[in-house]
DNA sequence: TATTGTTATACTCTATAACTATA
DNA sequence: TATAGTTATAGAGTATAACAATA
């Protein structure tokens, strides 16, 4: 049976290949992933103020300007007004933003597919509850440094 | 029973959690996720040359010459010269660069032990076995561009 | 000629602090 | 006085291209 050690590394090597996947998916669309993530929040939530998803990214307001910079520039979001409060700005999305969303959306549909297609419901119930264990452990223990070397 | 797409979901909060997790922790001894991982390639190989690091890392040669000038100015590493080609320069950890690594790797047990320490040996067992399919999957599904919204 | 590492330049993400316009 | 977003400044990671030293 697989160490613990081992089995984290296993893990950490598909938070890098997970990474690596997206990021160049992304980069077909021109997009960053900060930037598809951003994109991602408006097309769950509709239009947003800047300071709003400056908090739902956990992301200083400057770098909410430059990220929407980015996506105007890329033709992806455009700034409006707010209707009562002239200091907001509105965030939406463009067509292109839209579409982007919509293939991104469908790559997450393809991916799952991919990763999980083909495994037996036994088996991907057994790894969810496994995942739930995980995730849960972590979100509680977040006190101390846990390092790893990626 | 979970949806395939929303076990991707989940899959995904925990990359992101085990990111911020990994990121925090380096933090503290004055480092950055690049940083250790180029560190962590000292600690498991020895003194390498740049050009070395460059191919593992799959960063350009410019990049390794940033990320180790911030080793050698936060005291983690030290360069020298290669014995016999004197175009070389070799990378060696420091003292600090080395207590770094080796307080690395037991954060890395304890993190291992976090994650899975409590988890039954059939319930381990299941979900290594799930974590072994999807990175296959991944492995091999390299083409396509599967983005995602983080 | 080929390789190693550097300087030069540029872009992205990130932060804090100071400032403007509005509330 | 408080809030939204900007400009100013800075640091880190990343890239390509040109160049120097060495092989």
């Amino acid at each position: 049976m697989l160490d613990r050690r081992e089995a984290l590394d296993r893990l950490l090597e598909l938070v890098v290949l997970l990474d690596a996947d997206m990021t160049e998916g992304l980069a077909r669309e021109g997009l960053t992933v900060p930037r598809a993530h951003l994109l991602w929040l408006l097309h769950q939530n509709g239009p947003a103020a800047q300071r709003r998803l400056a908090d739902a990214l956990k992301v200083s307001p400057r770098n909410v300007t430059g990220l929407v910079d980015g996506l105007v520039a890329s033709g992806h979001v455009a700034r409006g007004p707010h209707q009562t409060d002239r200091r907001v700005t509105l965030v939406s999305l463009t067509e292109r933003g839209a579409s982007a969303s919509a293939e991104m959306s469908r790559g997450h549909e393809e991916l799952a597919e991919l990763l999980f297609g083909e495994m037996t419901d036994r088996r991907f119930t057994a790894f969810v509850a496994g995942l739930n264990h995980v995730l849960s452990r972590l979100r509680e223990g977040l006190q101390p440094a846990h390092v790893g070397g990626r």
